[in-house]
DNA sequence: GTTACATCCGAGTATGGGACTCGGATTAGG
DNA sequence: CCTAATCCGAGTCCCATACTCGGATGTAAC
Protein backbone atom coordinates (compact mmCIF):
# COMPACT_ATOMS: atom_id res chain seq x y z
CA UNK A 1 0.00 0.00 0.00
CA UNK A 2 1.82 3.20 -1.24
CA UNK A 3 1.29 6.32 -2.29
CA UNK A 4 4.10 8.03 -5.29
CA UNK A 5 5.82 11.02 -5.03
CA UNK A 6 3.59 12.67 -7.91
CA UNK A 7 0.62 12.90 -5.10
CA UNK A 8 3.06 13.92 -2.65
CA UNK A 9 4.77 16.74 -4.31
CA UNK A 10 1.47 17.65 -5.47
CA UNK A 11 -0.15 18.20 -2.18
CA UNK A 12 2.80 19.74 -1.23
CA UNK A 13 3.20 22.27 -3.83
CA UNK A 14 -0.54 23.19 -3.80
CA UNK A 15 0.02 24.03 -0.02
CA UNK A 16 2.87 25.88 -0.73
CA UNK A 17 1.27 27.79 -3.41
CA UNK A 18 -1.90 28.32 -0.90
CA UNK A 19 0.23 29.42 1.90
CA UNK A 20 2.76 31.78 -0.06
CA UNK A 21 0.54 33.35 -2.65
CA UNK A 22 -1.55 36.33 -1.51
CA UNK A 23 -3.47 36.05 -4.61
CA UNK A 24 -0.69 36.78 -6.65
CA UNK A 25 0.75 34.65 -8.75
CA UNK A 26 3.90 32.06 -7.43
CA UNK A 27 6.38 30.87 -9.59
CA UNK A 28 7.35 27.07 -9.83
CA UNK A 29 10.60 28.17 -9.51
CA UNK A 30 9.82 29.57 -5.60
CA UNK A 31 8.47 26.24 -5.13
CA UNK A 32 10.61 24.11 -6.26
CA UNK A 33 13.01 25.99 -4.35
CA UNK A 34 11.31 25.75 -1.50
CA UNK A 35 10.09 22.56 -1.38
CA UNK A 36 13.37 20.52 -2.90
CA UNK A 37 11.77 19.09 -6.13
CA UNK A 38 13.26 19.44 -9.18
CA UNK A 39 11.77 22.11 -11.61
CA UNK A 40 11.09 20.20 -14.68
CA UNK A 41 9.11 17.49 -12.21
CA UNK A 42 7.11 20.50 -10.85
CA UNK A 43 6.95 21.94 -14.67
CA UNK A 44 4.98 18.51 -15.80
CA UNK A 45 2.48 18.04 -12.23
CA UNK A 46 1.45 21.63 -12.68
CA UNK A 47 0.49 20.69 -16.52
CA UNK A 48 -1.80 18.17 -15.21
CA UNK A 49 -3.17 20.34 -12.31
CA UNK A 50 -4.16 22.74 -14.60
CA UNK A 51 -6.12 20.70 -17.03
CA UNK A 52 -7.87 19.60 -14.43
CA UNK A 53 -8.88 23.12 -13.56
CA UNK A 54 -7.33 23.57 -10.08
CA UNK A 55 -4.76 26.04 -11.05
CA UNK A 56 -4.29 29.06 -13.41
CA UNK A 57 -1.46 30.21 -15.30
CA UNK A 58 -0.03 33.44 -15.91
CA UNK A 59 2.71 33.59 -18.54
CA UNK A 60 5.82 35.87 -18.45
CA UNK A 61 8.03 37.50 -16.00
CA UNK A 62 6.33 38.00 -12.80
CA UNK A 63 3.63 35.04 -13.84
CA UNK A 64 3.27 31.98 -12.06
CA UNK A 65 0.29 29.73 -10.72
CA UNK A 66 -2.78 30.35 -8.93
CA UNK A 67 -5.38 28.85 -7.08
CA UNK A 68 -8.39 28.70 -9.43
CA UNK A 69 -10.51 28.63 -6.07
CA UNK A 70 -10.51 29.25 -2.45
CA UNK A 71 -8.21 27.05 -0.29
CA UNK A 72 -11.29 25.60 1.50
CA UNK A 73 -12.83 24.27 -1.42
CA UNK A 74 -9.91 22.06 -2.81
CA UNK A 75 -10.13 19.04 -1.79
CA UNK A 76 -6.94 16.84 -1.33
CA UNK A 77 -8.92 14.29 -3.52
CA UNK A 78 -9.14 16.67 -6.12
CA UNK A 79 -5.24 17.07 -6.04
CA UNK A 80 -4.17 13.10 -6.72
CA UNK A 81 -6.92 12.32 -8.66
CA UNK A 82 -5.68 15.16 -11.00
CA UNK A 83 -1.79 14.13 -10.76
CA UNK A 84 -2.34 9.96 -10.07
CA UNK A 85 -4.96 7.86 -12.26
CA UNK A 86 -7.46 7.17 -9.86
CA UNK A 87 -7.04 4.45 -6.73
CA UNK A 88 -7.33 1.05 -7.90
CA UNK A 89 -7.01 -2.23 -5.79
CA UNK A 90 -8.43 -4.55 -7.45
CA UNK A 91 -8.02 -6.38 -11.17
CA UNK A 92 -11.10 -7.20 -11.74
CA UNK A 93 -11.77 -5.19 -15.12
CA UNK A 94 -14.13 -5.61 -17.90
CA UNK A 95 -13.15 -7.25 -21.22
CA UNK A 96 -10.45 -9.34 -19.46
CA UNK A 97 -11.15 -13.09 -19.28
CA UNK A 98 -9.25 -13.19 -15.76
CA UNK A 99 -10.88 -11.89 -12.49
CA UNK A 100 -14.07 -11.90 -11.52
CA UNK A 101 -16.91 -12.11 -14.22
CA UNK A 102 -20.20 -9.86 -13.12
CA UNK A 103 -21.89 -12.36 -10.57
CA UNK A 104 -19.44 -14.98 -10.74
CA UNK A 105 -19.05 -17.10 -7.61
CA UNK A 106 -15.46 -16.37 -7.19
CA UNK A 107 -13.90 -13.09 -6.13
CA UNK A 108 -15.49 -12.97 -2.62
CA UNK A 109 -12.42 -9.87 -1.96
CA UNK A 110 -13.95 -8.51 -4.81
CA UNK A 111 -16.01 -6.12 -2.32
CA UNK A 112 -13.18 -5.53 0.30
CA UNK A 113 -10.98 -3.87 -2.48
CA UNK A 114 -14.33 -1.72 -2.99
CA UNK A 115 -14.96 -0.48 0.09
CA UNK A 116 -10.82 0.23 0.54
CA UNK A 117 -11.12 2.21 -1.98
CA UNK A 118 -14.04 3.96 -1.36
CA UNK A 119 -12.89 4.30 2.27
CA UNK A 120 -9.69 6.50 0.87
CA UNK A 121 -11.65 8.33 -1.32
CA UNK A 122 -13.66 9.50 1.21
CA UNK A 123 -10.81 10.27 3.61
CA UNK A 124 -9.35 12.46 1.19
CA UNK A 125 -12.63 14.25 0.29
CA UNK A 126 -13.11 14.94 3.68
CA UNK A 127 -9.84 16.97 4.07
CA UNK A 128 -9.44 20.04 1.91
CA UNK A 129 -5.98 22.14 1.23
CA UNK A 130 -7.22 24.68 3.70
CA UNK A 131 -7.43 21.93 6.49
CA UNK A 132 -4.16 21.35 5.95
CA UNK A 133 -2.40 24.62 5.78
CA UNK A 134 -3.83 25.24 9.14
CA UNK A 135 -2.76 21.98 10.73
CA UNK A 136 -6.18 20.67 11.31
CA UNK A 137 -5.51 17.17 9.44
CA UNK A 138 -5.82 15.34 12.96
CA UNK A 139 -8.90 13.84 14.24
CA UNK A 140 -10.62 15.29 11.28
CA UNK A 141 -12.83 11.79 11.72
CA UNK A 142 -13.55 11.89 15.32
CA UNK A 143 -14.27 8.18 14.24
CA UNK A 144 -12.90 4.77 15.70
CA UNK A 145 -13.71 1.09 14.43
CA UNK A 146 -14.81 -0.54 17.24
CA UNK A 147 -12.15 -2.54 19.22
CA UNK A 148 -11.33 -6.20 17.96
CA UNK A 149 -9.99 -8.42 20.62
CA UNK A 150 -6.40 -9.18 20.00
CA UNK A 151 -5.41 -12.77 20.07
CA UNK A 152 -1.73 -13.08 21.42
CA UNK A 153 -0.30 -12.07 17.76
CA UNK A 154 1.92 -9.37 17.38
CA UNK A 155 1.31 -5.94 17.75
CA UNK A 156 -0.73 -4.34 14.95
CA UNK A 157 2.11 -1.99 13.28
CA UNK A 158 1.00 1.23 13.00
CA UNK A 159 0.66 3.30 9.72
CA UNK A 160 2.75 5.96 7.66
CA UNK A 161 5.22 8.06 9.61
CA UNK A 162 6.43 7.74 13.09
CA UNK B 1 -2.33 5.03 -4.62
CA UNK B 2 -2.30 1.24 -5.44
CA UNK B 3 -2.14 -2.22 -3.77
CA UNK B 4 0.10 -4.65 -5.36
CA UNK B 5 -0.73 -8.17 -5.99
CA UNK B 6 1.29 -9.70 -2.87
CA UNK B 7 -1.58 -8.38 -0.78
CA UNK B 8 -4.47 -9.22 -3.04
CA UNK B 9 -3.31 -12.47 -3.33
CA UNK B 10 -2.46 -13.31 0.05
CA UNK B 11 -6.19 -12.18 0.98
CA UNK B 12 -7.76 -14.60 -1.70
CA UNK B 13 -5.57 -17.40 -0.69
CA UNK B 14 -6.24 -17.31 3.28
CA UNK B 15 -9.75 -16.32 2.23
CA UNK B 16 -10.31 -19.74 0.15
CA UNK B 17 -8.22 -21.24 2.67
CA UNK B 18 -10.44 -20.45 5.23
CA UNK B 19 -13.29 -21.19 3.22
CA UNK B 20 -12.81 -24.77 1.72
CA UNK B 21 -10.43 -26.39 4.60
CA UNK B 22 -12.53 -27.32 7.07
CA UNK B 23 -9.69 -27.61 9.61
CA UNK B 24 -8.33 -30.72 7.37
CA UNK B 25 -4.78 -28.67 5.77
CA UNK B 26 -5.43 -27.33 2.26
CA UNK B 27 -2.43 -28.00 -0.15
CA UNK B 28 -0.68 -24.56 -1.81
CA UNK B 29 -2.33 -26.23 -5.66
CA UNK B 30 -5.44 -26.51 -4.97
CA UNK B 31 -5.24 -22.68 -3.55
CA UNK B 32 -3.55 -22.11 -7.06
CA UNK B 33 -5.67 -23.92 -9.19
CA UNK B 34 -8.84 -22.32 -7.67
CA UNK B 35 -7.81 -18.96 -7.45
CA UNK B 36 -5.19 -18.76 -10.42
CA UNK B 37 -2.50 -18.11 -8.95
CA UNK B 38 1.12 -19.81 -9.85
CA UNK B 39 1.97 -22.38 -7.32
CA UNK B 40 6.02 -20.95 -6.43
CA UNK B 41 4.53 -17.36 -6.09
CA UNK B 42 2.02 -18.98 -3.80
CA UNK B 43 4.73 -20.41 -1.71
CA UNK B 44 6.75 -17.51 -1.64
CA UNK B 45 3.67 -15.19 0.04
CA UNK B 46 2.89 -18.81 2.67
CA UNK B 47 6.46 -18.48 3.59
CA UNK B 48 5.14 -15.47 5.00
CA UNK B 49 2.29 -16.05 5.79
CA UNK B 50 3.87 -18.73 8.14
CA UNK B 51 6.82 -16.53 9.24
CA UNK B 52 4.02 -14.16 10.80
CA UNK B 53 2.15 -16.82 12.98
CA UNK B 54 -1.04 -16.68 10.72
CA UNK B 55 -0.87 -20.47 9.18
CA UNK B 56 0.35 -23.56 10.14
CA UNK B 57 2.01 -26.36 7.89
CA UNK B 58 1.66 -30.28 7.44
CA UNK B 59 4.55 -31.64 5.57
CA UNK B 60 4.50 -34.28 3.17
CA UNK B 61 1.66 -36.50 1.37
CA UNK B 62 -2.37 -35.03 2.02
CA UNK B 63 -0.29 -31.94 3.88
CA UNK B 64 -1.07 -28.13 3.64
CA UNK B 65 -1.73 -25.08 5.31
CA UNK B 66 -4.00 -24.66 8.24
CA UNK B 67 -5.14 -21.83 10.06
CA UNK B 68 -4.06 -21.22 13.42
CA UNK B 69 -6.84 -19.31 14.61
CA UNK B 70 -10.47 -19.04 13.95
CA UNK B 71 -11.20 -16.77 11.35
CA UNK B 72 -13.25 -14.58 12.47
CA UNK B 73 -9.57 -13.67 14.73
CA UNK B 74 -7.74 -12.75 11.96
CA UNK B 75 -7.47 -9.60 10.53
CA UNK B 76 -6.98 -8.65 7.02
CA UNK B 77 -4.48 -6.16 8.27
CA UNK B 78 -2.46 -8.90 9.81
CA UNK B 79 -2.39 -10.44 6.41
CA UNK B 80 -1.50 -7.86 4.61
CA UNK B 81 1.24 -6.53 7.11
CA UNK B 82 2.81 -10.13 6.87
CA UNK B 83 3.31 -10.02 3.67
CA UNK B 84 3.43 -6.44 2.82
CA UNK B 85 5.98 -4.23 4.33
CA UNK B 86 3.42 -1.55 6.34
CA UNK B 87 2.03 1.06 4.71
CA UNK B 88 3.90 4.12 3.88
CA UNK B 89 3.11 7.12 2.42
CA UNK B 90 5.57 9.86 3.72
CA UNK B 91 9.43 9.88 2.79
CA UNK B 92 10.00 11.58 6.37
CA UNK B 93 12.37 9.00 8.26
CA UNK B 94 14.96 9.93 10.89
CA UNK B 95 18.53 9.76 9.98
CA UNK B 96 18.17 11.27 6.11
CA UNK B 97 18.88 15.32 6.01
CA UNK B 98 16.05 15.73 3.61
CA UNK B 99 12.21 15.45 4.62
CA UNK B 100 10.80 17.45 7.38
CA UNK B 101 13.12 17.00 10.82
CA UNK B 102 10.81 16.57 13.86
CA UNK B 103 9.40 20.05 14.75
CA UNK B 104 10.71 21.91 11.80
CA UNK B 105 8.37 24.75 10.13
CA UNK B 106 8.12 22.70 6.66
CA UNK B 107 6.34 19.17 5.78
CA UNK B 108 2.81 20.68 6.88
CA UNK B 109 1.19 17.59 4.68
CA UNK B 110 3.62 15.21 7.58
CA UNK B 111 0.12 14.96 9.60
CA UNK B 112 -1.78 14.54 6.02
CA UNK B 113 -0.34 11.31 5.13
CA UNK B 114 0.13 10.05 8.67
CA UNK B 115 -3.80 9.83 9.18
CA UNK B 116 -4.06 8.44 5.65
CA UNK B 117 -2.25 5.46 6.48
CA UNK B 118 -4.01 5.44 9.92
CA UNK B 119 -7.31 5.46 8.48
CA UNK B 120 -6.05 2.49 5.90
CA UNK B 121 -5.28 0.72 8.79
CA UNK B 122 -8.36 1.21 10.56
CA UNK B 123 -10.27 0.00 7.97
CA UNK B 124 -8.14 -3.43 7.43
CA UNK B 125 -7.94 -4.04 11.30
CA UNK B 126 -11.91 -3.76 11.21
CA UNK B 127 -12.72 -6.23 8.88
CA UNK B 128 -12.17 -9.99 9.86
CA UNK B 129 -11.51 -13.42 7.49
CA UNK B 130 -14.72 -14.41 8.21
CA UNK B 131 -16.23 -11.22 7.22
CA UNK B 132 -15.06 -11.59 3.83
CA UNK B 133 -16.17 -14.55 3.85
CA UNK B 134 -19.47 -14.06 4.45
CA UNK B 135 -19.87 -11.10 2.50
CA UNK B 136 -20.42 -8.99 5.34
CA UNK B 137 -17.56 -5.81 4.39
CA UNK B 138 -19.93 -3.16 2.76
CA UNK B 139 -20.95 -1.07 5.68
CA UNK B 140 -18.59 -2.27 8.12
CA UNK B 141 -17.98 1.41 8.90
CA UNK B 142 -21.60 2.60 9.10
CA UNK B 143 -20.20 5.89 8.43
CA UNK B 144 -19.61 8.61 6.10
CA UNK B 145 -18.51 12.38 6.36
CA UNK B 146 -20.30 14.99 6.31
CA UNK B 147 -21.06 16.32 2.35
CA UNK B 148 -18.76 19.22 0.61
CA UNK B 149 -20.17 21.18 -1.58
CA UNK B 150 -18.95 21.05 -4.80
CA UNK B 151 -17.97 23.62 -6.77
CA UNK B 152 -18.60 23.70 -10.45
CA UNK B 153 -15.88 21.30 -10.80
CA UNK B 154 -15.88 17.89 -12.80
CA UNK B 155 -17.16 15.48 -9.97
CA UNK B 156 -14.91 13.78 -8.14
CA UNK B 157 -14.51 9.89 -9.22
CA UNK B 158 -15.46 7.17 -7.78
CA UNK B 159 -12.83 4.64 -5.92
CA UNK B 160 -11.70 1.49 -6.98
CA UNK B 161 -13.78 -1.44 -8.91
CA UNK B 162 -16.63 -0.77 -10.71
C1' DG C 1 12.48 45.29 -30.64
C1' DT C 2 15.16 42.96 -27.86
C1' DT C 3 15.88 40.60 -23.71
C1' DA C 4 14.79 37.99 -19.83
C1' DC C 5 11.45 35.31 -17.43
C1' DA C 6 8.18 32.29 -17.12
C1' DT C 7 4.86 28.80 -18.58
C1' DC C 8 4.20 25.20 -22.08
C1' DC C 9 5.03 20.61 -24.50
C1' DG C 10 6.55 16.21 -26.37
C1' DA C 11 9.76 13.05 -25.88
C1' DG C 12 13.47 10.40 -23.80
C1' DT C 13 16.12 7.74 -20.16
C1' DA C 14 16.84 4.81 -16.19
C1' DT C 15 16.54 2.89 -11.81
C1' DG C 16 14.06 0.29 -8.70
C1' DG C 17 10.75 -2.76 -6.97
C1' DG C 18 7.51 -6.00 -7.74
C1' DA C 19 5.87 -10.25 -10.13
C1' DC C 20 7.18 -14.46 -11.19
C1' DT C 21 10.53 -18.58 -11.95
C1' DC C 22 14.04 -22.26 -11.00
C1' DG C 23 16.60 -25.95 -8.87
C1' DG C 24 17.12 -28.27 -5.20
C1' DA C 25 16.60 -29.78 -0.11
C1' DT C 26 13.61 -31.74 3.43
C1' DT C 27 9.77 -34.48 5.37
C1' DA C 28 6.24 -37.90 5.44
C1' DG C 29 2.85 -41.32 3.77
C1' DG C 30 1.77 -45.40 0.58
C1' DC D 1 11.62 -46.28 -2.82
C1' DC D 2 8.68 -43.17 -4.84
C1' DT D 3 5.53 -39.56 -4.78
C1' DA D 4 3.45 -35.57 -2.78
C1' DA D 5 3.88 -31.88 -0.39
C1' DT D 6 6.24 -27.97 2.19
C1' DC D 7 10.62 -25.44 2.41
C1' DC D 8 14.48 -22.18 0.84
C1' DG D 9 17.68 -19.16 -1.50
C1' DA D 10 18.53 -17.20 -5.63
C1' DG D 11 17.87 -15.21 -10.04
C1' DT D 12 15.37 -13.06 -14.08
C1' DC D 13 12.32 -9.94 -16.36
C1' DC D 14 9.42 -6.17 -16.98
C1' DC D 15 6.95 -2.13 -16.33
C1' DA D 16 5.65 1.91 -13.81
C1' DT D 17 7.52 5.74 -11.87
C1' DA D 18 10.71 9.38 -11.16
C1' DC D 19 13.24 12.52 -13.39
C1' DT D 20 15.58 14.95 -17.52
C1' DC D 21 16.27 17.45 -22.00
C1' DG D 22 15.61 20.69 -25.76
C1' DG D 23 12.95 23.64 -27.50
C1' DA D 24 8.51 26.56 -28.48
C1' DT D 25 5.41 30.25 -26.98
C1' DG D 26 3.76 34.05 -24.62
C1' DT D 27 4.48 38.53 -21.91
C1' DA D 28 6.30 42.22 -19.16
C1' DA D 29 10.14 45.53 -18.59
C1' DC D 30 13.64 48.33 -20.73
Amino acid sequence: MKLGARGRYAVMAMVDLASEGGGAPVSLSEIAGRQEISLPYLEQLFRKLRQGGLVGSVRGPGGGYVLVRAADEIRIADIIFAVNEPVRATRCAPGSGSGCKSDSSRCLTHDLWAELGNQICLFLSAVTLADVCDRRVLGISGFAYPPRRRPGAAETRGAGAP
